[in-house]
RNA sequence: GGGCGCGUAGCUCAGUGGUAGAGCAGCUGACUUUUAAUCAGCGGGUCGAUGGUUCGAUCCCAUCCGCGCUCACCA
């Protein structure tokens, strides 16, 4: 993301009124500003750092990200913004994640702040530290420009006291706005703050018995001892409850703007109300939708539906998950493997499209957006003996040529590729490389486990048996190996066995009998495992004769039948593992 | 119950205050022999319903119907 461009006057003009959502919300931020006359515009996304960044996460960040560029265009970068990525990391330890090592280690420091609960890694500071440097990796990895925030360095280097003590002398304010959202016997029981005990360092959830304005402490009595303690709500001794603490923290640093989900609605509105009462602005911001699973459930982590992001990118590019992101954030959107090649082929779509036009369209196109307004040149090929302009190949395009392949080997792939076009590589087009993986991938996950192979009967068998020998010609360089020629003899081969002689066939004499598509069935059934195919000649062609002629005799030995099978046994045993 | 979203071709979805679009599926044809792919062509929609604003509404507003998500314990 570059840190600093000089903004085309016409696109600062155009940006005034493009209707896409990153302007619209960037604009309800130019308006705010407008009115508080601050010189600076602050992001914040915030994370819980008692689990792994997910895709959630990665979407927040790159939507917030889209909407501070968007804000920069709006103002010709005349004031600058900045991204917190806040890390809730002091909140109590509730449960033990059961996808971790060591759960021993972390259920003996249940309650406690997450950055006193050790690393059951055994390689950082605290189970928090872990998290959060997992976190940064994540971002970075992504480049996005943001400024990382610990909760707890906050509260322990003051950077909140000013405004805890704030919540001290409004506390009857922030109870009233709070109470009526708890239930009853909650209310009884809630206090906005969570004093750390002094001796057990647990992170308490006690009524406050006692508040001392002047002094900015709270007392309070521990429920087993029943030992009375006085702590200041500053420099770490206490923290607040969640929505109390969103508010104040919106408060204490300024944040002018704030997404998310749907399901914090309730939450962003009560947190609002909290920061008025303590003399604040709450942040603009708007609620996206969440993602779905394949069944149109909601995604849970606990549920391990839906998808991950390493998932996403083992099959598409991270442009493609950008542009999903960038796409309709206030629908619930479904979010699973089959979703992924048309989100790679409207990106390729996008880009393609962008080099040809004006200002104005281009701030509507994703791309721009997903780019921090430079998008990359499109990779273009351009087929051999052509005089056409280039066109961009297509994820779609490419699991075909893998389904022809019957392939996944990226080298097999981008041999194929040379066929359309010579001179190509990975190191010419090294995103289509990307393209390339993705789909060979994709083929293995998705395409070869639906095949279903099966033994051929002694009709097929002596068939094929026939086809094999005949193909043999063009193994020892007699013949010319053209598709056409190799077509021609698979139909002469059906044409000589009875079961597939098909005398209603166009043009067809009892001399010459037409071929049924029996016979290509058996081809398809027996040699790829598909109920359809290629073109079978074609593929010969590709694939190689004396390939073609191994693939055969293995197919009689019963060999494609048992790999198969014992290819899905290891990716059954795989994956409960 | 509160909040939000969705409803457009058989399916998945674009889209705009001025004669409705794509991909897939379907149908027809071509590729001097039928499947795949490709190419060419075709058909197909009261734009959920009703009312309002407007010269004109699929689009804006209201109401309703249907579907879905979410919150109401914790973060």
């Amino acid at each position: 993301m570059p840190q600093s461009t000089r903004f085309d006057p016409a696109l600062v003009d155009a940006a005034q009124t493009a209707n896409v959502w990153p302007f619209e919300e960037a604009r309800k931020l130019v308006e705010r500003l407008k009115r508080t006359g601050k010189k600076e515009a602050l992001f914040e996304t915030g994370y819980g750092p008692s689990g792994l960044p997910h895709i959630g996460t990665f979407g927040e960040v790159s939507r917030t990200s889209m909407v501070r560029h968007a804000f920069r265009v709006l103002t010709g970068d005349t004031i600058p913004t900045r991204l917190i990525a806040f890390s809730d990391d002091m909140d109590g330890l509730r449960k033990v994640p059961d996808n971790l090592p060591n759960k021993e280690l972390l259920a003996a420091s249940l309650g406690k702040p997450l950055t006193q609960v050790p690393d059951p890694f055994g390689k950082f500071e605290s189970f928090a530290h872990h998290n959060n440097a997992r976190l940064r990796e994540f971002l970075d990895a992504f480049g996005f420009d943001y400024e990382f925030l610990s909760a707890t360095e906050c509260y322990k280097a003051g950077r909140f006291d000013k405004t805890l003590l704030t919540v001290l002398e409004r506390y009857d304010a922030v109870m009233e706005i709070m109470l009526p959202s708890l239930r009853a016997e909650r209310q009884q029981s809630y206090s906005p703050f969570l004093p750390v005990h002094p001796k057990t360092g647990l992170v308490m959830q006690v009524p406050i018995e006692e508040r001392k304005a002047e002094a900015g402490t709270i007392v309070w009595r521990d429920p087993d001892t029943g030992e009375r303690f006085e702590t200041p709500v500053t420099g770490g001794h206490a923290k607040l409850q969640w929505k109390p603490d969103w508010a104040m923290r919106w408060v204490a640093l300024g944040v002018d703007y704030e997404m998310a989900g749907k399901d914090l609605i309730d939450s962003v509105k009560l947190s609002g109300q909290i920061a008025k009462a303590l003399g604040g602005l709450p942040p603009e911001g708007f609620n996206y939708e969440l993602f779905l699973d394949e069944k149109g459930q909601k995604i849970s982590k606990s549920k391990g539906n839906g998808l991950t992001i390493d998932e996403w990118l083992s099959y598409g590019t991270p442009d493609s998950l950008s542009l999903f992101m960038y796409n309709k954030p206030r629908e619930a959107k479904r979010l699973f493997f089959d979703v992924i090649p048309r989100q790679v082929d409207d990106y390729l779509t996008f880009l393609e499209r962008y080099q040809t036009q004006d200002a104005k369209a281009r701030l509507m196109n994703p791309v721009w957006h997903l780019h921090a307004g430079e998008p990359p040149a499109p990779e273009l090929l351009a087929a051999s003996g052509g005089n056409q302009p280039g066109t961009t190949i297509s994820f779609s395009m490419l699991l075909n040529l893998v389904a022809v392949a019957n392939s996944e080997e990226p080298s097999v792939l981008w041999g194929f590729i040379r066929r359309y076009a010579p001179g190509v590589s990975p190191e010419t087009h090294p995103r289509l490389d990307l393209l390339v993986r993705g789909a060979g991938r994709y083929f293995q996950d998705f395409v070869k486990p639906q095949k279903t192979y099966r033994l051929p009967d002694e009709v097929e068998a002596a068939a094929l048996q026939k086809l094999a020998d005949v193909l043999a010609s063009f193994e020892t360089g007699e013949r010319p190996m053209t598709a056409e020629a190799i077509q021609e003899e698979i139909y002469n081969v059906g044409r000589s066995v009875p079961r597939y002689q098909d005398l209603k066939a166009k043009g067809a004499t009892p001399e010459r009998p037409g071929v049924s598509i029996e016979w290509f069935n058996a081809i398809y059934q027996v040699l790829l495992g598909e109920p359809r195919g290629p073109r079978f000649g074609s593929f010969v062609a590709l694939y190689g004769v004396k390939e073609t002629r191994a693939l055969i005799r293995k197919a009689l030995a019963g060999q494609l039948v048992s790999e198969h099978e014992a290819f899905l046994k290891e990716r059954d045993t795989g994956r409960a593992a």
